[in-house]
DNA sequence: TATTGTTATACTCTATAACTATA
DNA sequence: TATAGTTATAGAGTATAACAATA
């Protein structure tokens, strides 16, 4: 019974920066467990999911959306084409970037993925009203995109 | 400028999981810089927040406030233990478990980590108000503290 | 000269299983 | 037999530097 925990009564307890790990944690946990069968984890999930629906990111634009090193989506992206979801495409204005594209059966993958996340996020957000779900998407939304470095 | 970004079009942007994801590799990247002069990071600092203040933990209860594993508390204790800040000390009602309770160079050291958390938590929420700050606060405890497992 | 993707490498974080000492 | 802490190990996540191709 972690709410009865005497460790509630802490400072850290209220320390926002702990509570959006503890949150994330838990999230991915659930969410990774939900994509298992799509053979799937949250990273790779992340990267299907910006290839699908024609918006044909380059490698460094997915790097920094996704907070990720380049070199860590090399091999993300190495996994994906291996099964056949994404392919890289040289772009034709700038032939040092490569365009990552989900193929049909990439598109189709996220399909169910997205169905799965879907349910993974609503139950970790069990805790939550729907108004409620809306408010911490609209304000972890300005905090996941304030600009750093 | 990531806000300009044309993947800010795609579904992962409304993505909860994903947002928090991002705020948290904000905020663990803002909180661990501002935490580096004190030897500290933010692990070893929220053990050390825990072990401060009376609260006498175990370490079994330190691994499930923190979700971390026992044996990753294992070497974050033996760190700070290291370190002068915090000491094991067996409980006398279960000689099974270890105390970790904070030396007062660990007190002290926590002061000075606390000023430097909250510095980092005004930095990562740069974006939000202070009800703002208070909302994000009450709607993480609550995702943060569901049961799972 | 600077940037994209790539490779290599190392370090941090996370998860699992097996062991010991207590209960 | 079950639980707390420990050790060992492996796998996932993160960060850095160097290189080839291209700009």
């Amino acid at each position: 019974m972690i709410e009865n925990s005497p460790l509630m009564a802490s400072g850290l307890a209220r320390d926002i920066e702990f509570l959006a790990a503890r949150a994330r944690s838990i999230g991915t946990l659930i969410t990774n467990a939900h994509l298992a069968g799509l053979d799937l984890r949250v990273r790779s999930y992340s990267v299907l999911a910006l290839a699908c629906g024609g918006l044909s990111p380059t490698q460094r634009e997915l790097a920094e959306f996704l907070r990720l090193d380049p070199s860590q989506i090399v091999s993300i992206v190495d996994q994906l084409e291996n099964d056949g979801l994404v392919v890289r495409k040289t772009d034709p204005a700038d032939r040092r970037s490569k365009i990552i594209v989900a193929t049909e059966a990439g598109e189709a993958r996220y399909s169910e993925a997205v169905v799965a996340a879907r349910a993974g996020e609503n139950e970790a957000l069990a805790a939550l009203s729907p108004s409620e779900r809306e408010d911490l998407r609209t304000l972890l939304h300005k905090v996941a995109f304030t600009p750093v470095e």
